[in-house]
RNA sequence: GGGCGAGUAGCCGAAUUGGUACAGGCGCAUGGCUUAGGACCAUGUCUCGCAAGAGGUGGGGGUUCGAGUCCCCCCUCGCCCACCA
């Protein structure tokens, strides 16, 4: 057999692996850079068929600008920490740390067998030390300078996982992880200050030239909100204390002469004033109650149950500030406590939400007038604005995370742990089971790192009696907002990266990743540069110029690929039937790259790739027997060649794999008809080939006699001039409709396409002797003639 | 419910700026080569028509000499957000 992958391959890499053939020499500066960047995988010990499509692919572009002459940055690591580890430590008994490293282990070597041109010398593991040593420091920058904030506030908790999540992590009211429904807790966590920068977040998107489905969905996240807020002073016949007014914010100030009731949010501060205190409400058992049933939902039931609920606070009402009407005040829950102000005034004549309940409560529906901007200052009205993005909150109570380097003082004041102490070691005497018991924090679950002995005398020792630790570990997201960052450096012990790499590498020229991350991952990492950039820790605010969002692979019944539904697809299968390279070509070709659609897998597609390699096999083999380069002067050969290589390439550029291997699928249909093809040809066409299947195009240009590896050869460069013909085939429409063609030269003018035109039978009787009454001539492409 | 994207052949998909719609592949058909073939090679493959020709990019309208591409309305699917005032 003349194809056997799995022989070509193995050696392949071997020689490879001798030439270093793809660490990047990132002080070169003689050659144009160019930071490609594919999301990092977490190291489950799994590779399947989408890491396959993430990284193969992506490759192929690598090579191909290492071939263009580049000098490419293709890093790689591993988001090493996470719970799929703890989960099995809890599950098997096993450390953690060695279950994730041997994954790595594994994974190292199953990338391999893509052929992936990974810069493997740069490395990073978010979970080892020497890397999260750093997410510390950044940490503790961010913290110095007011971005990382620890407060008590609503969050969402997972029950099962047992520990909080951020607000990007709960999907329709369930974790993200493992899909259990989230209830709310009230705890003090760290949050980092995203928020602050929602403005820049907008702003920077502006200057992305990122598909705008991606900038849309980031737009929709930060969710900005222009209106005011305005003052409804409260009417109260109670002695003592005076609550002088509720403050709302409404996008609608314009509709506030139609405000009929003002609603308060169950969590706003101000109904459990009014409850707890002396304040002449009747009915303060009903609204506690309601309070504490309210607690009870889940956020789902919360929102799910459109039927609304709410509660008169009885003897008390508002002054509408328009009307100078007093009108009753509720408390219902479908007003958040987390957005705008916790209360807004409601107008059922102008808002969906108000009408309905102002119907089921029996409240005043009124027509009104709008009001000018003018009258809404008056009355104490002011412009603000509102962002639907919550802060980030990155505490985890788990134990395989970064810890979060802060030590609390006797008086329980948070201090960040000096850069000498860094990294702050993850314990290893924990319990790693977390126990949801409540600790001295706020009622709030215990970590798993409480349980650890060594860290409690860890803290007493550097810091004193007296002085705790935090428990809690780092959201794994924080870990990977600045991972690009250290590949460029990723052994540095003095500092996280090395400023003039950054100068030189940043932004990442072009990072591909996956849909889901684009209000999680690529938001957060957005952030997270953007105050590096403020603290000038990063030259630049954007880290990542061009952003490709990759599409999923389907099962063979077309719908997602999952374990419960059995239609998973196992890639090893088809690698060791059809050989990598088939496998490559097959996830380039079933779609374009540059849009994340859905493809299913077609297994007649893997083989008839194979089928195609094959065929250049022959065609590579059947002619190194000519040593003459007869074919080169042949202009159509000639022309097939620069047009494959110049459509290749600029396919490339546009992560459009699929085109450009059909135009090397057109290619080798043109040379198989030739009855010789010269070994230049060969060399050409294989080069080409390279970057698409970098194995067999290894194998074969061994064959023919090149020198070194294929993959530092130049890519064929041809003169655009080659395809540029002197003459070209025009339309020629009639009216519109196409009627024939002529061939005319390129600098032919109208009166010379006219007289051909006039010449082909098929246009003459079109015309039927008529004279055009208006001629279009487009130079090379059409003759329109109107009659 | 709102936002965004998409709809092209039996299937996956091509179509730089508005300029010959359907490249490439799958599948299918016919023939060749074969003891045989699920291998390989050749030819064909949007529809109607013997042909000349006519029609055709989810449906309807519009702009234009010319629309898959631009504009308006509708339908379907996908993704995101969803009681965010």
């Amino acid at each position: 057999m003349a194809y056997d992958h799995t022989a070509i391959e193995k050696s392949a890499r071997e020689k490879w692996s001798g030439l270093n053939l793809y660490t990047a020499d990132l002080a070169d500066g003689t050659r144009e850079k160019y930071y490609l960047l594919v999301e990092f995988p977490y190291p489950s010990g799994d590779l399947h068929i989408g890491h396959w499509y993430a990284f193969a692919v992506t490759d192929i572009y690598a090579r191909m600008l290492r071939m263009r002459g580049k000098n490419v940055l293709f890093p790689i690591g591993f988001d090493a920490f996470g719970l799929p580890a703890e989960n099995a430590a809890i599950k098997n008994g096993v450390d953690p740390k060695e279950w994730t490293y041997k994954n790595i282990e594994r994974m190292r070597i199953q990338l391999a067998s893509m052929g992936v041109s990974f810069d493997w010398s740069k490395e990073v593991l978010t979970c080892d030390p020497s890397y999260y040593q750093w997410t510390q420091w950044l940490f503790a920058k961010l913290f110095e300078h007011g971005l990382a904030e620890r407060r008590l506030a609503a969050v969402k908790w997972c029950p099962k996982d047992q520990t909080v999540l951020a607000n990007e992590q709960v999907i329709d009211g369930h974790c993200e992880r493992c899909g259990t429904e989230v209830v709310e807790k009230r705890l003090t966590q760290w949050f980092l200050k995203i928020t602050q920068y929602a403005e820049r977040l907008l702003a920077g998107l502006e200057t992305l030239p990122w598909r705008e489905e991606i900038k849309e969905a980031q737009r929709a996240w930060i969710g900005r909100s222009d209106g005011a807020y305005l003052r409804f002073d409260l009417k109260t016949d109670f002695q003592g204390r005076t609550l002088e007014s509720i403050k709302v914010f409404t996008t609608r100030p314009d509709t506030v002469f139609g405000a009929t009731y003002v609603v308060l949010a169950p969590e706003h501060p101000l109904v459990r004033e009014i409850t707890s205190s002396k304040f002449q409400i009747s009915n303060k058992d009903q609204i506690e109650k309601y309070i504490n049933e309210t607690e009870k939902k889940t956020e789902r039931e919360r929102s799910e149950n459109k039927e609304k609920t709410g509660v008169k606070l009885e003897g008390i009402t508002a002054v509408n500030p328009a009307t100078k009407e007093e009108i009753p005040i509720y408390v219902a829950d479908y007003v958040l406590g987390s957005y705008g102000t916790g209360a807004v005034m409601a107008v059922p004549q102008h808002d969906e939400r108000d009408h309905e309940f102002a119907i089921k409560f029996n409240l005043p529906i009124v027509d009104t007038k709008f009001a000018e901007w003018g009258e809404i200052a008056e009355m104490g009205g002011v412009k603000a604005t509102q962002y639907r993005l919550r802060d980030w909150l990155v505490s985890r109570q788990r134990y395989w995370g970064c810890p979060i380097p802060i030590v609390y003082d006797p008086s329980g004041k948070p201090h960040v742990i000096p850069a000498e102490h860094l990294p702050w070691l993850l314990p290893t005497d924990v319990n790693f089971t977390p126990t949801g018991s409540t600790t001295l924090t706020t009622g709030g679950p215990k970590s798993p790192l409480a349980s650890s002995k060594e860290l409690k005398e860890r803290v007493t020792k550097i810091f004193g009696e007296g002085w705790t630790p935090e428990y809690d570990t780092l959201d794994t997201f924080v870990d990977s907002s600045w991972y690009f960052l250290r590949y460029l450096d990723s052994k540095n012990s003095h500092s996280f990266s090395d400023p003039a790499l950054m100068q030189h590498w940043l932004p990442v020229d072009r990072y591909s990743g996956g849909t889901e991350h684009t209000t999680m991952h690529l938001l957060y990492a957005r952030f997270f540069n953007q105050a590096l950039y403020d603290l000038a820790l990063v030259p630049v605010a954007e880290p990542f110029k061009e952003r490709f969002n990759r599409g999923l692979i389907m099962g063979l019944d077309g719908g997602k690929m999952s374990k419960s539904k059995g239609n998973t697809l196992n890639p090893d299968e088809f690698v060791q039937k059809y050989g990598a390279d088939a496998v490559r070509i097959y996830l380039a070709f079933i779609g374009p790259y540059n849009e994340p659609g859905s493809y299913p897998w077609n297994l007649d597609g893997v083989s008839a790739m194979r089928k195609f390699l094959e065929r250049v096999v022959r065609l590579v083999e059947g002619h190194l027997v000519s040593t003459q380069n007869i074919d080169t002067k042949c202009p159509s050969i000639q022309r097939a060649l620069a047009h494959a290589s110049i459509k290749v390439s600029n396919d490339g550029d546009r992560f459009k794999f699929n085109t450009g291997i059909a135009a090397l699928m057109s290619l080798l249909n043109e040379l198989e008809k030739e009855p010789h093809v010269s070994r230049k040809t060969a060399f050409t066409f294989v080069i080409l080939l390279a970057p698409f299947a970098p194995h067999l195009a290894e194998h074969l240009w061994g064959q023919l006699g090149g020198e070194g590896s294929i993959h530092l050869a130049p890519w064929p460069a041809f003169d655009a001039s080659l395809l540029a013909t002197d003459t070209a085939e025009i339309t020629v429409q009639v009216n519109g409709k196409r009627r024939g063609s002529i061939t005319l030269s390129l600098h032919g003018t109208e009166e010379e396409a006219l007289t051909l035109a006039h010449e082909v039978p098929a246009i003459r009787a079109a015309l039927g002797g008529r004279k055009p009454s208006r001629v279009i001539y487009v130079v090379g492409k059409i003759l329109n003639l109107v009659v």
